[in-house]
DNA sequence: CTTATATTTCTATAAAACTGGAAATATGGA
DNA sequence: TCCATATTTCCAGTTTTATAGAAATATAAG
């Protein structure tokens, strides 16, 4: 990923409610969520949701395909593994002790459709 | 890393000439460089790019010393290391994929900056 | 004490981003 | 066709952020 596509990503995620948008998605997993389903968990106007969303299309973090009169929405996982390595390039001046970091799969090719979707779970963090 | 430190990363890399700052001091390795040299680097004006570290600073991102008259920057890369972690937090819904990501530490782990960090400031007025 | 260098703070202006209501578009169904 | 739902676009007002000159501060050296 280059200078101007990192940017991009930065400023998509670099807001809350974009932040609570892409972190949605990227929990919800490979299936993703139906706009609708994030205006509810993220409680904001329609308008103020579509706007959102836009930036982070703009950006390839969000993909999205209409089903019906739905558009679902999720997150491109390999686009933040690219951010990420950006971030990261010639970290130290290419000293050794920065490890190229392993990526973050959409898990697609043996998953199956996941059925414990539901529960967000209390994450424990450091 | 929590939401607001995690915001406050993302917005400051969320910047062309700031983006470039925190990368050169990436590149520059543990021992970091001067702002003077940062200023040459970007071809930015002095009080923009003070503005600019004011932020990345304020991020967690930026640490520094003085050193005489010159005060020198380096990059804080478990800070960085904090925010990736954020960003991939319970990627895929916690399945399988998602590899916690190896730590890009500064090569020196007997590097001790210690605590002179941001001390009260005796500001005197006009 | 004075001067030179390095960097920051102050200040005003300019530019960009955010927000949400209203109207528009797309789709499926009666 | 007409209606309801889902989502977007348009628009304007508000808020935030960026920019850079000038002045201030800090340090070292003569």
């Amino acid at each position: 990923m280059e200078l101007i596509e990192s940017l991009a990503a930065l400023k998509a995620l670099a807001h809350p409610t974009r932040l609570g948008l892409y972190r949605a998605l990227v929990q919800a997993g490979p299936q993703g969520l139906p706009v609708g389903a994030l205006a509810d968990q993220l409680a904001v106007p329609g308008s103020t949701l579509s706007a959102h969303l836009r930036v982070l299309r703009a950006a390839g973090l969000v993909l999205d395909a209409r089903e019906g009169r739905v558009i679902r929405c999720r997150a491109d996982y390999m686009r933040m593994d690219a951010l990420l390595a950006y971030l990261t390039e010639n970290c130290c001046a290419g000293a050794a002790p920065c490890v190229p970091r392993p990526a973050c799969k959409p898990a697609s090719a043996t998953t199956r459709p996941s059925r414990h979707e539901t529960l967000p779970r209390a994450r424990r963090r450091r």
